[in-house]
RNA sequence: GCCGGUGUAGCUCAGUUGGCCAGAGCAGCUGAUUUGUAAUCAGCUGGUCGGGGGUUCGAAUCCCUCCACCGGCUCCA
């Protein structure tokens, strides 16, 4: 016998060899229709798979995330059977479960894929899906599944097998399909009743864009059909919380073929809101010893030569413009430390002066491929809020520490609960990526690291993505469709202050290296006000809004006294318009909702002779009359909320 | 940059075997109406059918090419 110890912390016995499965039995019946995969000592295992020791056991349903994985993973599995059945001889790559769903990389020669084929796989799949069939597990040699696939003429499952040690291969064949599979997968097909294919894209065989463009069908399934219909609700309506769709609507940002792609217009809407946020950020940095500079959009080739970008990334930049007679290089600027370096270095810089700290709303430009362009996601030229800060070694830890509470008040202020950071480190496998000694390099990674300890903070650690001079800090939020972006980030850098011979001058009256902390809490303003826009629908906080009430009148008669409340409330630094069209005002009212405009004013006769307001609220309708005095009051209660 | 898709008026879209001067709603303009909590009525204006080239008696429709956008991949100082 053996002991099996449940989440609840229950042991019970069982006899060697007895597999999840009967676990679930031997609780109910119920437990065992919904059993999909189970966590063996912390594996995701076949809820078929026999178990030989001693062991905790977690079962896991559809209302586990490892049991949802293991669905996903044999739906992809139910993909390939479908896929193999339409089109003999698809070669087949990998088909992994994703976080809502599962791809599966394919190679179909000549053929390609269109949506329309989609509607007829998703049939052959629930064709397939309601004949039961069971996975089955089967640890094979090294050499008998190379011979499966050779005889297959799949080129891709040989390349994945060459990785593979012997001894630890297995297969899993569910209908008439056999796949190279480390499972698990869920007992049989049957529980996947609704099937959607979302989309087809293109993707490099093992990533390397060197290699094959292989399809990848997107796909996700239900156990029910009502979970698909919600789901597929839930993406439309994410799709309208869309920035790109949004940003219209509310005139707040435009783009235009003949100014060029990835170059996004500041309509005047969208400047306030950026402008506003600028404000605040400006003041906070002012209170934290930051002093603001300006410095100009291009920069002599020279200058980033010296600071290592041009070797880096030159050949993939914009190229240099030249002056028309002596022909002298300059770069469209990248990035705005080259400038700030030399501002440092404009003045002996004594210990005393430390830290040292330069903020400068920078507009830089930097040449994006026209695939990867994304409203103001990914640009071509945005403004970063970004800031540098000069110190000492010993200063490093301290100085980051304050960049994380700036960093963090700002993303919170801003109503942002879920983000994380992330820890970005050198891939200690290619050395030849990043420029600066080890010793640095070991210095800002532990000086990273103990920070991000000290503060409470999610963090991932991922190794290879740090910047070529250093390691950094990423803040990472995900958009209306579950992507993720970056966007503030906090870099330290040994690399730069070496390369442009900064010093100051010690307590000792020696010449010492400076540190720099590259540092941005919005990152870009374009992509923080993109990411802002889809969290909050257009609906901005009360600080924020680009109008933040509309006076209806509901005759052109009223127009005068809307002019007295306007003046009235200017007096309070609320700021809002008149909406003095020839209008229904159930006219003006939609058209006013649908602007995200926060309040709105029906003024009639019977408000112009009590001398008050009738407020209404965006989303919530009328609120009743006040006074302007009272509404004044009520407003600042309320943005005083959404400002905390 | 790569794979696939899309491109008709300011916006949303119709125009489906190539065939009269290319249509609708909204927006805009003009007029009427003076309006009470999510669309008042009428008339009018507006399009090199993404650009260029080709096939054809004839192209929004078929072919080639370029551009932009959408979904991914790769990249992202």
């Amino acid at each position: 016998m053996i002991n099996i110890t449940l989440p609840d912390g229950n042991i019970r016995q069982y006899e060697v060899g007895t597999t999840a499965m009967q676990i679930a039995l031997s609780i109910s019946e119920g437990l065992a229709r919904n059993v999909l995969s189970a966590d063996v000592n912390g594996q995701t295992w076949d809820a078929n798979r026999p178990i030989q020791t001693d062991s905790t056991v977690k079962l896991n349903t559809w209302n586990d995330v490892h049991g949802k994985a293991t669905f996903w993973h044999s739906s992809a599995h139910l993909f390939a059977e479908a896929l193999e059945a339409l089109y003999p001889g698809t070669k087949f790559g990998i088909g992994p479960n994703i976080e809502a769903g599962f791809y599966y990389d394919v190679d179909m020669g000549d053929r390609t894929l269109t949506t329309s084929d989609l509607d007829k796989i998703e049939t052959k799949m629930l064709e397939l899906a309601r004949q039961g069939n069971v996975f089955v597990r089967k640890e094979v040699s090294k050499a008998d599944a190379i011979g499966y696939f050779t005889e297959k003429n799949d080129e891709y499952k040989i390349e994945l097998l060459q990785d593979l040690a012997d001894g630890s291969i297995t297969f899993y064949t569910q209908g008439g399909f056999t796949d190279l599979c480390r499972g698990p997968h869920i007992p049989d097909t049957s529980p996947i009743k609704a099937i959607k294919l979302t989309n087809i894209a293109g993707a490099y065989w093992r990533g390397d864009e060197k290699r094959k463009m292989m399809t990848r069908i997107y796909g996700i399934t239900f156990p029910k059909q009502k979970e698909l219909t919600e789901y597929l609700e839930m993406i439309e309506e994410a799709k309208k919380r869309d920035h790109r769709k949004i940003g219209a609507e509310l005139d707040l940002f435009m783009f235009s073929e003949k100014v060029g792609s990835g170059l996004p217009l500041w309509l005047p809407k969208g400047t306030q809101l950026r402008e506003r946020l600028q404000n605040y950020l400006r003041t906070e940095q002012e209170n934290r010893g930051y002093q603001m500079v300006v410095t100009p959009h291009i920069g002599s080739k020279s200058l980033y030569e010296t600071s290592g970008h041009y070797a880096k990334y030159g050949a993939d930049s914009f190229q240099p413009i030249k002056t028309p007679r002596e022909g002298e290089e300059f770069l469209l600027k990248p990035m705005n430390c080259p400038h700030h370096c030399e501002i440092y270095a404009h003045r002996p810089k004594s210990y005393r002066d430390l830290p040292y700290r330069l903020g400068e709303f920078g507009t830089v430009y930097r040449y994006e491929q026209a695939g990867e362009l994304h409203g103001l996601s990914r640009v071509r030229g945005f403004t970063q809020d970004d800031a540098h800060i000069f110190c000492t070694v010993d200063q490093v830890k301290g100085e980051f520490l304050n960049v994380l509470e700036l960093t963090t008040q700002v993303i919170r202020k801003m109503g942002f609960k879920n983000f994380t950071a992330q820890i970005s480190l050198r891939d200690p496998n290619k050395p030849e990526k990043y420029i600066g000694s080890d010793e640095n390099w070991d210095a800002a990674e532990k000086a990273i690291i103990e920070a991000t300890a000290e503060v409470d903070l999610v963090t991932t650690t991922a190794y290879g993505e740090a910047a070529f001079y250093g390691p950094k800090l990423d803040f990472m939020i995900k958009d209306a469709l579950g992507r993720s972006w970056q966007l503030g980030t906090i870099q330290v850098d040994y690399n730069l202050p070496e390369r442009f011979d900064l010093t100051y001058t010690g307590a000792d009256n020696k010449p010492h290296r400076p540190v720099m902390i590259h540092r941005a809490p919005f990152g870009s303003m374009e992509r923080f006000i993109s990411i802002l826009i889809e969290h909050t629908a257009g609906k901005f906080p009360l600080w924020l809004a680009p109008d933040q009430y509309a006076l209806l009148p509901v005759s052109e008669k009223w127009i005068e006294y809307c002019q007295e409340v306007e003046n009235q409330l200017k007096k309070y630094d609320i700021r809002g318009f008149i909406d003095d069209r020839n209008e229904s005002v159930g006219k003006k009212i939609r058209d006013t909702e649908l602007k995200k405009v926060p309040f709105m004013f029906i003024i009639g006769d019977k408000e112009v002779e009590a001398g008050n307001l009738s407020v209404r609220r965006q989303g919530h309708g009328d609120v009743g009359i006040m006074t302007v005095e009272e509404f004044a009051k009520y407003f600042l209660e309320e943005a005083e909320k959404d400002a905390e």
